[in-house]
DNA sequence: GACGTTGTTCGATGACCGTCGTAGTACGGT
DNA sequence: ACCGTACTACGACGGTCATCGAACAACGTC
């Protein structure tokens, strides 16, 4: 079976979170997770990149640890960790989605 | 009189301000202007880069909109924008201060 | 087993960012 | 008028980032 790093909650670093979040593309991909409450595979996302570059930002969330990827078939499934980044940074991805919607509503 | 430039409220983009929070030097600047009352002057704050660096931090941090600079005999005083900040992302600036202080207490 | 789907990995490339030193500007004080 | 202080502007350098295409790997399906 095959794996994929998460960093735990005490690992998580502020850095590589607004790092993430800074990045367009990125945003994008965790407020649609912030909507849904569902997961959502890779593909479901409509970003304006190729495959490659996708995989990329979804890399950098992961490693972030802003989103659980787990595999699913030939898919790979992404889930929010709300829980995990509430109780790191409280506030925080609920500031940043709010923010994001005001700008783009 | 000289004057700089500074983006209006609704000018601000959270691009900007993400990024701008995202480098260290930066988000250390903005924190101690959370915690002060009153403005300060660039050379109060210290940071471990060089005199033009901290020029370059100070710049990025006015041109996305979280302080605000204003001439003051030979210094620049230092303010946050946080009414602005506050009525433009509402619970940003917190969020960000308050997980600085829980990474680095 | 062959094929399509889904994502990763690996260079490569161009752009941007943080950093610095040097030179310059503006202002206040002597 | 001169000097020191506070900061900016400019050019340069190295590192990192977003992006891409091509090749590869894993899985399900026919």
């Amino acid at each position: 079976m095959r794996t994929l790093d998460h960093p735990a909650r005490e690992q998580m670093r502020l850095d590589a979170v607004l790092m993430a979040l800074a990045d367009p593309v990125r945003r994008h991909i965790a407020c649609r997770l912030v909507e849904s409450d569902h997961d959502q595979a890779c593909f479901s996302f409509e970003v304006p990149v190729t495959k490659s570059t996708a995989s990329h930002h979804f890399r950098v969330l992961r490693e972030a640890g802003i989103i659980r990827q787990t595999y699913e078939g030939t898919s790979i499934m992404n889930a929010l960790r709300r829980e995990d980044l509430d109780a790191r940074f409280p506030g925080l991805l609920d500031a940043v989605f709010r923010a994001q919607h005001l700008q783009h509503p």
